[in-house]
DNA sequence: GTCTATATAATGATAGAC
DNA sequence: GTCTATCATTATATAGAC
């Protein structure tokens, strides 16, 4: 078991489970792990996992989706490209936004924060990158990014509470014509 | 202290931290009461705090929320009144969206989730029907609705990310475009 | 209706053997 | 690198006095 494959299992856990309410019971029993294990892993505990995890994903919006917006292809092809496996990450709606469930706190300041904002700034940048592919002015790409991410959010907050993923399907549909038109 | 009170300042706190965040310490230092009296007041604990503050809601939209798009107003005028009611609601989006931290948990099948459910439904339908009056058609009516909740409940996750209450504002007025355009 | 005091279970976390 | 055993702390929850 090394630590890509203990993050990949810790990100679906506090998808699933929240910040909050993810104990280290449960990610024991998802990784097979007992809590000592686990603690050689990250010594500093769920919080260093939750770090860990939100670092992983600021690192693949670096690696998998800017390069998908950089590349030599058309607006379109980007956007379905984009979409595509903005979807695989989302396991379709399965789960939660990792952004959500990681800024839902206490303390007013803390290091998740940190890093939670700047997933959500480059996120929204690569949205916007494509919106001005798209034709868009600046204010126009800045709005419709911004719109964008709050659907995919709220999609897959509906798709939780609903149990349909259909809610989630749908609305990504919305948002590609968001682009387009 | 009668019930309502204590139930606007569970709202408050349960927004401010998430369902399972939320210890009753923070209850009894928030509300000034001894967690014994908490008992006193819900003899189930947190699930019942929990479970009367998602009543409270759906009161709240049947009695404030309904009311304002079913009046004889203009589109224009029902559209302004519900979403500065909402405004309100939200303390200008200081605080997260109850049913997204509700709604993240481990139980599959919950009361929670049947009674968030329901806002979310009823929510839906207000906002439907002000798009209606919009004269939109079924099918246009029933996909911003949606939309529209997504944009609310995204927004105040990016609100609470980046601490910027004009990304609220600003996402409102987007809405506020939605079903006039 | 609120309190003090306490019970009980679960939490995050560590020590030390293998 | 993983385990068993255990710790200290916090959580939810209750009993009983006022």
């Amino acid at each position: 078991m090394n630590k890509n494959e203990l993050i990949q299992i810790l990100m679906t856990e506090f998808r699933k489970t929240g910040y909050e309410g993810l104990s280290l019971s449960q990610i024991s029993k998802a990784t097979g792990l007992g809590k000592a294990s686990l603690y050689h892993h990250f010594p500093n505990g769920k919080k260093e996992m939750a770090l860990e995890v939100l670092k992983f994903t600021n690192n693949w919006i670096q690696t998998e989706l800017y390069p998908i917006v950089n590349k030599d292809l058309s607006p379109n092809e980007k956007l379905n490209n984009l979409i595509q496996t903005l979807n695989e990450f989302y396991f379709k709606g399965e789960n939660s936004c990792l952004l959500d469930v990681m800024s839902i706190e206490n303390s007013s300041e803390n290091e998740l924060n940190i890093h939670s904002k700047e997933i959500l700034l480059n996120f929204t940048n690569v949205l916007n990158k494509l919106a001005k592919d798209f034709g868009k002015s600046n204010e126009e790409a800045s709005m419709i990014s911004q719109i964008a991410l709050s659907i995919f959010q709220g999609a897959l907050i509906q798709t939780r509470i609903l149990k349909d993923k259909n809610i989630f399907q749908s609305q990504v549909s919305y948002v590609k014509n968001l682009f387009k038109i």
